[in-house]
Order: structure tokens, then C-alpha cells, then sequence
RNA sequence: GCGCCUGUAGCUCAGUGGAAGAGCGACGGCCUUCUAAGCCGUGGGUCGGAGGUUCGAAUCCUCCCAGGCGCACCA
């Protein structure tokens, strides 16, 4: 397990408080580089005051060789400074680990698919479902990161009533007549009706060059009307039941909030139908785990999902359901629609074209899943050298150039006499990787990696601007070994969400 | 009505029990030195509201207010 540096230091604490011991990094520099409240979380159940368990520990932890000096501050707070040994220690398990560092986290791997964008090829693919692709796949990432085997899947449907009015739509303007109800219009429809044949395939190309663009490579391709073939086995090991005509599952009786028709009066079957078939799919072809990454509009179907698994006799622990909410354009200083079928949409290709793919991938993941976001369309064209990814960016580039002028010159972890203020914030901050990439893994979280991301570039950008880091005598070899360190944290986090870092800029 | 999500600096948002933050915007400084896409400084807050739990709450519980998204024999 990497992160060892941090790690030993809270099991060695851990073992003197009698308790697990989490460090924490104080805001204010006079509270030391880590503290820890485990005194005040003690004191209620051992009947003593808080700062004479704090003393206590403070006394033991002085006799640690990575602590240097160890006080009790306000209510009984134990702050530690850590000692030169302690740098030298973590910046070293950085640089041997490498590329690695922060990785392999795993406690047990798992076979994982990620099925994720899936929108019906009707049109380009949308924001909307490029915030779908840049979540999932970052997930995606982290996921392989630590350790597990992922698959990413791509579901889509090429028959029902949607892809019928997309069919009708296309013909129509190929006869010069007027969508149907309920049709699709856009500048993209007339394209097609310039083209021969069924649109579909044309649209699905586009669709996958889109997203190899967006950096999203996909396994394998699910076809919703393959799957409904399987329904005629499937259905009779469901619950259901037949009411006006139409065919029931009662999926209430397992969880879900009320029971769903799968088979239509007139005999087709719904997507839901479909859902079940795919369900058994994939978890009869080994995943350990399925991740289904859907739009906040589709949170009704999480509990549906679960209900399909244990009507079909499969542990629904097994299927993991992950929201984001929806992504607002701004043009214009309004809310742009992005209804395919009303025409004034934004599709991913014309975002990348303005904004480029390392800007559209930050801040489509940059905000919390949970969170709706805005994008300012006009102004995120017009600053994209005040974005942030240029900021992270630019660490990378200034490291590259370091590199480049260093030549053969000796990269090592072994600190000079004396630390200064930046160096020490930089190695700790570096230290915290493994930490970050195992919350954000967890949590399903990749924005914490942007958050993280731009305190290290905070961190280098000030040391960098402080200190020389050729031409700095003793310094320079521990100097150069931050900067690999640092440029393998920044590079790795940015691959993370899929963001390149650059060698130059 | 029911369900999910959100409410923290002027704006966009981090922060899921420990000592309130970042970016942008505003104002003022710093380039004969490894990339100024950078650095330094200033200003800015009833953490939506009210109770509760706790030594300690932006964070957990309850209620209320406001906004978004759902609640199809569409997907």
C-alpha cells in the first residue's frame, strides 16, 4: 500500500494513543505540519480531561524520530511538526514508486463493467451525456487505477419509438416534408438526408468518433433489440402478472416504488423489458460489479434495478447505480435547451472545438456528480487562459522544461540541512495522493482529483517562484526529485480524469 | 402529494464530527535569473431558517423555506 510515509506515522501514533490516530493538516501553519483530535475523542469515554490525554501523547510521540517537536493546543488538539528524515522518507517512496504511486489500492479486485453515455443514436451526443461519459469514464479510471479489471459498455437502441420518429424524421426531410409530431429537427437531420439508407449506423460512427475524441474508448457495444430476444426465456422466471392486456412485473413486491408493464398491450415490449434482459446479461457474464451511470432524471430506475436483480435471483448488491445531475449551457447569459428533438442543441464536438477536450474534461468533471452545473459557453471560450486545467497544466510544463535543462543531473529524496517553508508544503501535499485517489475511488468522486490537483499546483507554483532549483548547490538533487515527484503526482491525477499534461506550452 | 439532488464570499463551487476554504471577479505590488499561463498582498461570510444530539456541527437527526429533476403501455 503506498502513502507509507503518512501510513507508519499514524500506525506509530496510533499504537502510543491506544487508538486509531488520523492526521489531519491544520489550516493555519502555527497548528504544525499534522494534527490530531484524538484526545478530545477519547476523553468522554476514559472520564479525563481531554488536554492531559493530549500531554500525554504529546510526551510519547516526542520519542518517534519522524517527529520533531509535538505540542497541545486549544481544547486539547495534539499538532506535531515532523523532522527532516520524515521529507526525505515520503519524497523517496514517491520517486521509487513512480508512475504507480498512489495505486494498486485495491483490497480485492474485481471484475467491473462501467456502462455509461448509452444515449439512443437519434443525434450527436449532447453535453448532457458528455457529463455522463467524462464521470463514468473517470470512474472508470480510478477504478482500473486501483487495481480492478474495468470494461466500458456502450447500450443503445436501434428499434422502438424513439428511433422510429428519429427513421421518420430523416425521410421526412429527405422528402422535403415536415418532421412528424414529436420528431427531430436540427441542421443534423438535413445532413442525413443527403446520405442513402438507414441513418443509424452513420450517427453511431459519429457518436463513437466523438467520444475516442472525448478521450472515451469503449469495450463492447449492447444492442437493446438483440437482448430482447432472450425475453421469451426470461420473462417466466420473473413475478408477473397480466392486467388490461399488457404484461406486468411486480416489481413493487421487490423493492421498487410501484410495478412496471414490460410487454404492451399491443405486444411489444417496453424498455423495461429490455432492462431485465440486459441486467441478467451482464451479470451472467461475470462481472463482479455493474455500474450504471445515469442522468438525475433517471433516478426512479435505481430502485427498479435492484428489484429486476432479486427477481431474477441475483444479489442486488452486485448492481451500483451512479447519478449526476444535469449540466446547464449558458449562452448568451440564458439557458440553452438541449432537447435533440427541438434543434437548439450543443453538441460535444462543437463544445471541444471551442473549448478543447483537456477544458471540456475538467470542468465536466470538476464539479460533484451531485451537483447541477452551469457552463458559460461564451465565457469558457473566451477564458480558457484563466481556466484552471491551464493553471494544473502549467505545472507540468515547468517541470518538463526543468527536466529538459537538468540533463543527467543526480535526482535524489535526501533533504538539505535546512527545509524551507514551501519544500515542506510540497512533500506533504504529495504525501496525501494515495489518500485522495482512494477517497475519490470510494466515493465515486473523480472532482476531488481537480480540487487536489490545483492545491499542488498552488504548492509547486509557489515553491517554484521561491526557490532555484539547478544551479542550487546541495539543494539541487532533492530539489529535481520534487519536481519528478511532483510531475508524477500532476501527471497521474490528470490522467485520472483524462487530461493531458502537457511537455510544453 | 411522493421520491432524488441542491442552498457556504459579488459569481462558480470544494469541504459527509475537530481550529471556515479555493478559483474567478475587485483593488495594490513583483519579470536583465530554470516558462509572468506565475508569485506576493488587500478586501470580502447570519455556512437558507429554526430546534435537537455532542466537549465540539457547514457536516448527524427533526421540522420549515427556496430552487432543480423525476413520478408513461417514451427512453
Amino acid at each position: 500500500m503506498p502513502g507509507k510515509s503518512l501510513k507508519r506515522l499514524e500506525a506509530a501514533l496510533s499504537g502510543l494513543a491506544g487508538a486509531p490516530v488520523a492526521l489531519e493538516r491544520p489550516t493555519k501553519a502555527e497548528h504544525g505540519d499534522y494534527a490530531t483530535s484524538v484526545a478530545l475523542q477519547l476523553a468522554p469515554a476514559q472520564r479525563r480531561p481531554p488536554r492531559e490525554l493530549a500531554q500525554e501523547l504529546v510526551e510519547k510521540a516526542a520519542s518517534l524520530p519522524e517527529v520533531e517537536r509535538a505540542e497541545v493546543a486549544g481544547p486539547g488538539f495534539v499538532n506535531l511538526w515532523l523532522g527532516r528524515d520524515w521529507f526525505g522518507e515520503a519524497l523517496g517512496e514517491i520517486l521509487e514508486a513512480g508512475s504507480g504511486y498512489g495505486g494498486d489500492q485495491a483490497e480485492q479486485r474485481e471484475r467491473v463493467q462501467v456502462e455509461m453515455v448509452s444515449a439512443n443514436p437519434t443525434g450527436p451526443i449532447v453535453v448532457s451525456a458528455a457529463r455522463n461519459g467524462a464521470y463514468g469514464d473517470s470512474v472508470a479510471r480510478l477504478l482500473e487505477f486501483a487495481g480492478h479489471e474495468v470494461e466500458r459498455e456502450y447500450y443503445y437502441n436501434d428499434s422502438g419509438t424513439q428511433m422510429e420518429r428519429f427513421r421518420a424524421s430523416v425521410e421526412a426531410a429527405r422528402e422535403g416534408r415536415e418532421p412528424p409530431e414529436d420528431g427531430y429537427r436540427g441542421d443534423y437531420i438535413q445532413e442525413l438526408a443527403q446520405l442513402e439508407g438507414d441513418p443509424v449506423p452513420t450517427i453511431l460512427a459519429r457518436i463513437e468518433a466523438t467520444l475516442e475524441r472525448f478521450r472515451i474508448h469503449f469495450d463492447s457495444w449492447a444492442l437493446q433489440s438483440e437482448l430482447e430476444q432472450r425475453l421469451d426465456q426470461l420473462l417466466p422466471r420473473i413475478d408477473t402478472y397480466e392486467l388490461e392486456g399488457a404484461v406486468w412485473a411486480r416489481s413493487s413486491a421487490y423493492g421498487d416504488d410501484q410495478d412496471r408493464v414490460v410487454i404492451r398491450s399491443n405486444g411489444l415490449p417496453t424498455y423495461r423489458a429490455a432492462d431485465i434482459a440486459y441486467l441478467e446479461d451482464k451479470l451472467r457474464r461475470g462481472f463482479d460489479r455493474a455500474i450504471y451511470v445515469l442522468g438525475a432524471d433517471h433516478h426512479g430506475t435505481r430502485n427498479w434495478y435492484a428489484a429486476v436483480a432479486r427477481m431474477l435471483g441475483y444479489d442486488p448488491e452486485r448492481l451500483e447505480v451512479l447519478l449526476y445531475q444535469l449540466v446547464h449551457l449558458l449562452r448568451g447569459g440564458e439557458v440553452a435547451q438541449m432537447s435533440k428533438r427541438a434543434g437548439d442543441i450543443v453538441m460535444l464536438d462543437e463544445l471541444l472545438d471551442e473549448i478543447g477536450v483537456d477544458a471540456a474534461r475538467w470542468y465536466l468533471v470538476a464539479r460533484s456528480h451531485d451537483q447541477t452545473i452551469e457552463i458559460d459557453v461564451d465565457l469558457a471560450a473566451e477564458k480558457t487562459q484563466k481556466n484552471p486545467v491551464y493553471y494544473v497544466q502549467y505545472v507540468a510544463a515547468r517541470i518538463a522544461g526543468v527536466m529538459r535543462n537538468a540533463g543527467d543531473a543526480p535526482v535524489g529524496a535526501e533533504p538539505p540541512a535546512e527545509l524551507s517553508p514551501e519544500e515542506r508544503d510540497l512533500v506533504k501535499r504529495l504525501a496525501e495522493f494515495p489518500a485522495v485517489v482512494a477517497e475519490a475511488t470510494e466515493r465515486r468522486g473523480p472532482h476531488q482529483l481537480t480540487n487536489y490537483a490545483i492545491y499542488v499546483a498552488d504548492d509547486f507554483h509557489r515553491f517554484y517562484h521561491h526557490h532555484r532549483v539547478l544551479e542550487s548547490g546541495d539543494a539541487q538533487a532533492f530539489r529535481l526529485g520534487l519536481c519528478r515527484a511532483t510531475q508524477i503526482v500532476v501527471t497521474r491525477a490528470l490522467d485520472l480524469i483524462g487530461v493531458e499534461a502537457p511537455e510544453r506550452m
